[in-house]
DNA sequence: CTTGACTCTATAGTGACTATAGATGCTAGG
DNA sequence: CCTAGCATCTATAGTCACTATAGAGTCAAG
């Protein structure tokens, strides 16, 4: 018996709607639909969508796993490529790591600008823009208070 | 002398179309025209743009630089959530060099799926599915060659 | 028979830009 | 003065990988 989207859904801890836009995408096929018009999938779509989101969880773009699928359906041509694609990738997560890294300690500065003794005031600010030291708190309530006046998103 | 739109994007090395977006997404007052209808900028903007440019770097939101600004504008208020927002990106920014950290390590199990002994075939596409060995390469052709049939993004 | 969960299509929104088209202005060389 | 080639203007649409919303139809359990 087939499964209905939601089936699916389940059985790949994916949602409904990314069903549907993979299917506009071109990455599923147009699947069988039931008299009442409903999609009908079977286990190769089951297979095929573990692929994909086994994919998109390395890292990889919507357009790479076309072209790993499509390599996948007729594999014809020379596979070279897929380990250029892993490669490039591999460089690629190296890079945002470091730069992730570097961020961090560019944060902890930050942070620190404001912590410990607070006699001089508050510099996180003034550390953002060198010309204006931190005016308010005056190193009386410059502290970590979670939760506190933080900006909506 | 007042700075054109131009000389405003090379002072902080952001695009023009970038700065006129800041304009429209309220980071960047609507700025003084010209008899001609070209913007003006002072020295004022380019501390204000880096300041935006600096956040960025620090991969804050637009929204968290807006209220960093009016912070930075209106001194009156606690700052006790600048030290939530640095803290919280902290936080974050460890999370994905955590998660970064798997994936590299996962990519490299891919690479090595098709790597040294090539006496089993080429494992990559197998890992990704594991129903289907890749069943091109027959561990003949199955190294790494860059710029070989590289799909295009 | 009703309720509520599921499904359908179509459209718009997200974030932080980027790209394009078509019009206008400014400046240097001839 | 004329022209070529920039810079600038506005307005709109596209990017990526979804996510959200609206309004309608379907299905199974109680």
């Amino acid at each position: 018996m087939p499964l209905k989207i939601g089936d699916l859904a389940k059985a790949t801890d994916t949602q409904v709607v990314t069903i549907r836009y993979y299917e506009k995408e071109g990455l599923l096929r147009q699947p069988e639909r039931s008299d009442s018009g409903y999609r009908l999938y079977s286990e190769t779509d089951v297979e095929r969508l573990h692929f994909i989101r086994r994919c998109r969880q390395h890292g990889m773009s919507l357009g790479e796993i076309r072209a790993l699928l499509a390599f996948r359906d007729s594999p014809t041509s020379s596979c070279d490529w897929i380990n250029f694609l892993v490669e490039k990738h591999i460089a690629e997560v190296e890079q945002q790591i470091e730069s992730l890294q570097l961020l961090k300690s560019h944060l902890e500065t930050l942070r620190r600008s404001c912590g410990g003794d607070h006699a001089h005031g508050c510099g996180i600010i003034a550390q953002l823009d060198r010309d204006t030291p931190c005016p308010s708190c005056n190193g009386l309530h410059c502290r970590l208070a979670p939760g506190s006046s933080v900006p909506s998103r």
